[in-house]
DNA sequence: TATTGTTATACTCTATAACTATA
DNA sequence: TATAGTTATAGAGTATAACAATA
């Protein structure tokens, strides 16, 4: 690919958030892109999937797809459709919840645990390559000052659900 | 390929670069979400369509599609679909490129510049909303290290497009 | 009545590949 | 032959809204 991109269009006259925003979309989309080519060619199965499958390799009993569709930040249908995808490839099942009738919860098959587990490794593989150029204590710092920034929105949009 | 076993590498717990590219995508994914929320709401129009305006506002003359494609790093085919949109909305024109009677170049109408105007004054307000938390310093910060990651996975592609 | 999950539908964004008209 | 752009199509990802079952 080329090294003309978003950012190129902007000279002088843009705040700085600008700058910084373009910046973290452009790289976002570039490792984005090629996470999903790598999954797709050498596991047959989308980012969306994958991400289903992370929320889920911790949680041995597994989760409600209310849950899911808050983690993930998603709404409903869409879990009930890469669910439905997932459970066709036997990786996650659907488990009744005795309390509650309404309610089921996904969990990863054996089958699915063993197999995420090797997408896992590979997934980070590829991240860690994407960021191999950064030493220890500018990952730290990224993660930090990012995390400022995150906590911010994230807490402006739950004070603007009531 | 990896040969460590799936087990060991499970225990040792998540890299670093794992953790950082999670947070990365969390955060852009927000903001992301909430321009596009704001563009539609507001303007009625994506975030793809803003994204070919932006590339078109400080070159009066306009680009190539091939210009766009490569800026916005996205296929052919895209580029045409969304020019299509804005020039049924007489936001953009086609307009011909003497040396080469198979090249349009694409630019801006003087609706489309003044429309474009209004757009990017609310989307620099939200923008520099959502970094508002952070001091120059670590903007500086962040902007640099992303820099470096961001150049290195534009030089490796670059190198394996021959 | 409210909540959990499902179904149905539609739109945006993107890639691929076949096509045309020039070069 | 190669390139610029278009057309057609498919799939991923997402949101919305109506719905059934249960709380």
């Amino acid at each position: 690919m080329n090294t003309v991109d978003l950012e190129t269009r902007l000279r002088t006259g843009h705040p700085q958030e600008l700058r910084l925003w373009l910046r973290l979309l452009t790289l976002t989309q570039l490792i984005e892109r090629d996470l999903r080519t790598h999954l797709r060619e050498q596991f047959d199965t989308t980012l969306a999937r994958f991400d289903l499958m992370a929320q889920l390799e911790r949680v041995p009993e597994g989760l409600r797809m209310s849950d899911l569709s808050r983690r993930m930040m998603v709404t409903g249908g869409n879990v009930t459709s890469l669910t439905d995808q997932l459970v066709a490839e036997k990786l996650v099942e659907r488990v009744a919840v005795p309390e509650d009738r309404r309610a089921r919860r996904v969990r990863l098959t054996p089958e699915g645990r063993k197999h995420f587990s090797a997408m896992a490794i590979m997934h980070e593989d590829w991240i860690v390559e994407s960021f191999g150029i950064l030493d220890p204590s500018e990952m730290n710092t990224l993660h930090d000052i990012l995390g400022k920034v995150k906590h911010r929105l994230l807490e402006r949009s739950t004070l603007e659900i009531p």
